[in-house]
DNA sequence: GAAACTATACCGTCTGGACGGTATAGTTTT
DNA sequence: AAAACTATACCGTCCAGACGGTATAGTTTC
């Protein structure tokens, strides 16, 4: 990766840093430079506006997903229903930066959910996957709203019972994927 | 209601129609004030602080929630799948005062999680009543994941082809849970 | 029944801090 | 020489919350 991309990422991941030690409502430009060993300066000449470290922040979180999608389908070539388990299985596979980026997208988006238009892209490309690859739509439909559904009850904390408990819904998700029915 | 009681309705009301119109980030307790025609003092003599009013909105939130899955309950007797399809039916009854109370909260929460603790204690509620009262509980739990992730789909504007998916969704999985399979 | 007092419901102003962003001049790295 | 910074100073804005004061309707005291 060139020297820009370099910085960029530690900048990003920086960001995400933040965010998990302070919460959402403390990224800020300056704790993103002193986290990342920079000057605030050197953050902005890398990102003009705390805006583009959002959309930075979302663009990864996008490429990643993206990317553990295509390794699963690839793994499940043409089982059945390999659409909605690889976004299953995709979801599962989410570490705590991820986590942290997502909710700092939580945050902003509730401000501003122009910020998303490209997830919106990327859901309707789920959608569409699902809805071509399932043998019964409407159950692949259903798993792809089940999945969500968890992950952002995850994300906020909603979760009744804990820690487990996102692991336990998760697999069960998974089972019933697997299984192409009830 | 007391005389202090409709006052607070009328601010929380005032938060909503400021999350409506200018967005989640813009609810300030002077632009409250100002929709609900009051000082910011006298906003503040009622709620003795922002998160004070962003309580309010939660409680009252969860109330009216409660009370229309308690009605569609009522309605539904002992038929099968009761408590999953009160749920359902619950959610499609969101109005638009509703749905701003939702976002700022969901702004608020991806910095504070802490804030939504009431309502994981209702979502446990929830998921016991589900878990009960389905004849395949499987189904029920997904249904109930999915009637999430739509909410918050919808809410992000994150559904693909727009303004009517929602509904399109929200009856898919009534059907799916009258029919208490797929 | 008049005066004193209290509680409720506000109003208007002020302050202190946080934050996004700009500017600039110099330094290191490639 | 260009790119990638550093360091520092600064500006303007926004906003939460504090505070002191006002109006009024009831309640108690004498």
């Amino acid at each position: 990766m060139s020297a820009a991309g370099l910085a960029k990422t530690k900048i990003l991941s920086a960001a995400a840093a933040v965010v998990g030690r302070s919460g959402a409502a403390h990224l800020t430009i300056d704790a993103v430079a002193a986290e990342a060993k920079l000057s605030k300066g050197g953050v902005l000449y890398h990102f003009p506006s705390k805006r583009a470290i959002l959309e930075g922040m979302l663009d990864r979180l996008i490429s990643r997903y993206s990317e553990r999608i295509s390794r699963f389908e690839a793994e499940l070539g043409d089982e059945p229903d390999a659409a909605i388990r690889a976004v299953i299985l995709a979801d599962r596979g989410q570490d705590a930066e991820e986590r942290s980026m997502a909710l700092a997208l939580l945050a902003a988006a509730a401000e501003d959910p122009e910020l998303l238009a490209p997830a919106r892209a990327v859901i309707g490309q789920w959608f569409e996957a699902v809805e071509q690859s399932s043998g019964n739509v409407q159950l692949g439909i259903l798993l792809l709203l089940a999945t969500e559904g968890l992950r952002f009850l995850d994300m906020l904390d909603l979760l009744p019972a804990g820690g487990t408990r996102r692991e336990q819904l998760g697999q069960t998700l998974l089972n019933v994927a697997e299984a192409g029915r009830l």
